[in-house]
DNA sequence: TACCTCCACGTTTTT
DNA sequence: CGTGGAGGTA
């Protein structure tokens, strides 16, 4: 009998959902369907009895994919999803490392370092061991100390080749070393603690590999050199690997991913046979064949074509505005005009290749008062409030955690200076115990009512207090008895915090009501060995959403990265120009331009039925005027499949080998005035003018006629300015 | 301790 | 242009 969940899969989705037990690699194009292949394979290994669902491991980068991932299989099949491996990779590896946290040589309770509380490490170990935060950057350090873990290097495997990187090797051994006596595990780490776990406990390995006759992998093209080694060591010769993934959108190389995994893994994997996946179930024609034929100006491809049974539809609408500003203004008539067709403003997307872009759009839609959101930014769980709140959590759990410590110890503010928090560091540092301890050895020697002993006396009473509470209430209670609440409630701004601290109980609340509702049947392993504990790593894993008020009916604007796996009904790409989009920083690295060109493909296939194009002329960037050309994109997309909404003159200056323009009083004057201007007109391109407040300039650009004629004129002093010539008062120079 | 002013900086960032 | 960090001052 045929499970009902396998009706309406296409020919090449069946063959990958059903492949039998061997590697494959499924090359999974934009809206192809690929989760859906994913989740519908592990539903019929499981129906058809090939494997319990003990026995796979299905992983993603994302938590917002893996909990889809398990919200679809709970809908085809029967069964408690709780207790299956399906996660991120970071989860997957907290899960295990949790298990087994003596082998991997970890205390039970250690807590996981977001990249903020790393930082805060990184300046506080520069600062006791003396090193040069000018010479060392701490973000540098960050860097180097995340990318050799990743490459699955440690500190003694690691070969300096200058002066400055045999610091960095040094710093990186003494940052590891530091984590271990707190107790504390970043990112990478967690990677690398658990494939060196697997890699040295041979049992162990056996264990897992005997358990997991099938390991599915989501977004494959974004794996990094040390999770396909982790893979691999997770790999019997007998396992089934289903890799799914898009080469064509890899979009974070630069954080490492690697395209070789793609290749690597059909060598290491025998893998036979690639299935494609390239029906799209998502865009009209017209905008597929514009990603095709961009996307075939790359040369590093697997190679793949998408298409749709739909019909062609629109053609893409290019903008081209003289200004950001312009640019704004348009795509805000243009998202009104949408509305009243009635398009859901949710269902429309303003992209950009930068965050810094956003502001010109922000100020547009406020003035237009369109309601939009903008993803990006700080989440929930990375707000200082509550990552204060979390640090006395985390403190009551693990004395051994510094970081937790500094971060508390004299917030709110409790008298406790510079001299004291001194002392207690030196004690700390001299006798290589944690601060807590030193702390505690402080107020026993007599300094009873110092104000160290008085924070002491508070942890220890928070801890009492809080013992055997539930989660939500131990939570509250240290609010309170923190003095945190007190704080936020004098402070002018404190209102949004409070609420957030508010928020954070919630959070808690919602976070052990959904444990306890998937509880383990019986006789399974508790995971987690206590819920303070599972929701600090969730709060460090899972930093929630970016923004609050979501769902609302509000037009979406974001980073071409943050839109990767959502998809509109229309979509803008703005900023089109070359040295935005692409980047002119990608020119200088290798394979940069084919980054930014999947970057592109990327975008193009967010949109389901209309697309827009837009870039501007001049744009203010890092206080100053740019003049930029057109993205080169548009050349690599097929003239036909374009409409032109408007035509403006090509811009005023040249632009070298793709560079963004320079200065623009460098710019060679056209000869012939801006079409737009009269004829009659007393004003040139080229010419000399002042005015009475900016001074002496030329004029550069001008658009517009009669009341509306504006002019830029580049000021010698002021820099480059649109003016109107009406009410300007400019005069010939 | 809190505020202010000055200066440097300015791609993308699932965990 | 706008921000965030550092360092100085009330």
């Amino acid at each position: 009998m045929t499970p009902s969940f396998l009706a309406g899969l296409n020919e090449q989705q069946l063959e990958a959902v059903t492949l039998p037990q061997q590697s494959a690699l499924i090359l999974a194009g934009a809206g192809s369907g690929k989760t859906r292949v994913l989740t519908t394979r592990i539903a019929w290994l499981i129906q058809t009895g090939q494997v319990s669902p003990h026995g796979l491991l299905a992983v993603t980068f994302t938590n917002k994919a893996a909990k889809e991932m398990l919200t679809r299989i709970a809908a085809m099949l029967p069964i408690n999803t709780r207790g299956m491996w399906v996660g991120t990779f970071h989860g997957l590896c907290n899960r295990l490392l949790r298990l087994h946290h003596r082998e991997a040589n970890l205390p039970q309770l250690f807590q996981i370092l977001d990249t903020q509380d790393q930082l805060a490490l990184i300046k506080r170990l520069m600062k006791s061991m003396n090193l040069d935060e000018e010479r060392y950057p701490p973000r540098q350090a960050q860097w180097f100390i995340a990318q050799q873990k990743e490459e699955g290097r440690r500190a003694s495997k690691v070969e300096p080749y200058d002066d400055f990187s045999e610091r960095m090797v040094e710093f990186y051994a003494a940052y590891d070393a530091q984590c271990q006596r707190e107790g504390v595990v970043d990112f990478a780490e967690l990677l690398l603690r658990s494939y060196e776990l697997l890699i040295r406990n041979d049992p162990l390995r056996e264990h897992y590999r005997a358990r997991f006759h099938h390991i599915l992998v989501d977004e494959f093209q974004d794996t990094n050199r040390l999770q396909y080694r982790w893979l691999q060591a997770l790999s019997a010769p007998g396992t089934s690997l289903f890799a799914v993934g898009d080469d064509d959108q890899s979009i974070y190389a630069f954080r490492g991913a690697s395209s070789a995994n793609m290749h690597d893994l059909q060598r290491d994997f025998h893998i036979e046979k690639v299935i494609k996946l390239e029906q799209n179930y998502r865009s009209h024609g017209h905008i597929l064949d514009a990603a095709n034929a961009l996307i075939e100006h790359n040369r590093k491809r697997l190679g793949k074509n998408l298409w749709t049974s739909e019909g062609k539809g629109e053609q893409l609408r290019v903008y081209e505005a003289a200004t950001d500003i312009e640019e704004a203004g348009f795509i805000v008539d243009e998202v009104k005009s949408l509305r009243a067709e009635g398009v859901a403003l949710s269902d429309v997307a303003v992209l950009y290749r930068s965050n810094a872009q956003s502001r010109v759009l922000e100020h547009a839609l406020f003035t237009a008062g369109l309601p939009y959101r903008v993803y990006g930014g700080l989440r929930f769980f990375e707000r200082q409030e509550v990552k204060h709140a979390l640090a006395y959590l985390r403190l009551t759990a693990s004395e051994e955690d510094d970081g937790a410590f500094l971060r508390v110890v004299n917030f709110p503010t409790r008298g406790i200076g510079a001299r004291s928090l001194e002392q207690v560091q030196e004690a700390a540092r001299s006798r290589g115990i944690s601060l807590w301890a030193a702390a505690c050895a402080n107020t026993l020697s007599g300094k009873a009512g110092s104000s160290i002993a008085t924070f002491v006396r508070l942890i220890e009473a928070m801890r009492e207090a809080t013992r055997g509470l539930p989660l939500p209430e131990v939570i509250e209670h240290v609010i309170e008895s923190s003095g945190l609440q007190q704080h936020y409630r004098n402070e002018k701004e404190g209102a949004d915090r409070l609420e957030n601290l508010g928020e954070l109980v919630n959070a808690a609340a919602a976070f052990v009501a959904e444990r306890d509702m998937q509880l383990p049947v019986e006789g399974q392993p508790a995971d987690e060995p206590d819920e303070l504990i599972a929701f600090l790593a969730h709060a460090a894993l899972e930093a929630g959403e970016h923004q609050a008020q979501a769902g609302a009916e509000a037009l979406q604007l974001m980073t071409v990265h943050a839109a990767k796996g959502l998809e509109f009904h229309s979509v803008f790409i703005s900023g089109l120009e070359e040295g935005l989009f692409p980047h002119e920083n990608s020119m200088t690295e290798a394979d940069g331009m084919e980054e930014e060109r999947r970057l592109m493909y990327v975008a193009l296939t967010r949109a389901r039925r209309r697309l827009y194009l837009t870039f501007a002329q001049s744009r203010m960037l890092h206080g100053q005027t740019r003049f930029n050309i057109g993205s080169r994109f548009f050349q690599e997309i097929p003239e036909n499949l374009m409409r032109r909404m408007n035509r403006l003159r090509p811009a005023r200056t040249t632009s070298y080998a793709g560079y963004a323009a320079f200065a623009p009083h460098t710019a060679a004057a056209p000869a012939a005035p801006a079409f737009a201007m009269a004829s009659s007109s007393p004003w040139r391109i080229g010419q000399s003018v002042t005015h009475p407040k900016f001074g002496a300039g030329v004029i550069v650009g001008a658009e517009g006629r009669g009341a509306e004629a504006r002019v830029q004129v580049n000021f010698r002093g002021a820099g480059a300015k649109w003016l109107m010539l009406e009410y300007a008062n400019l005069a010939p120079a």
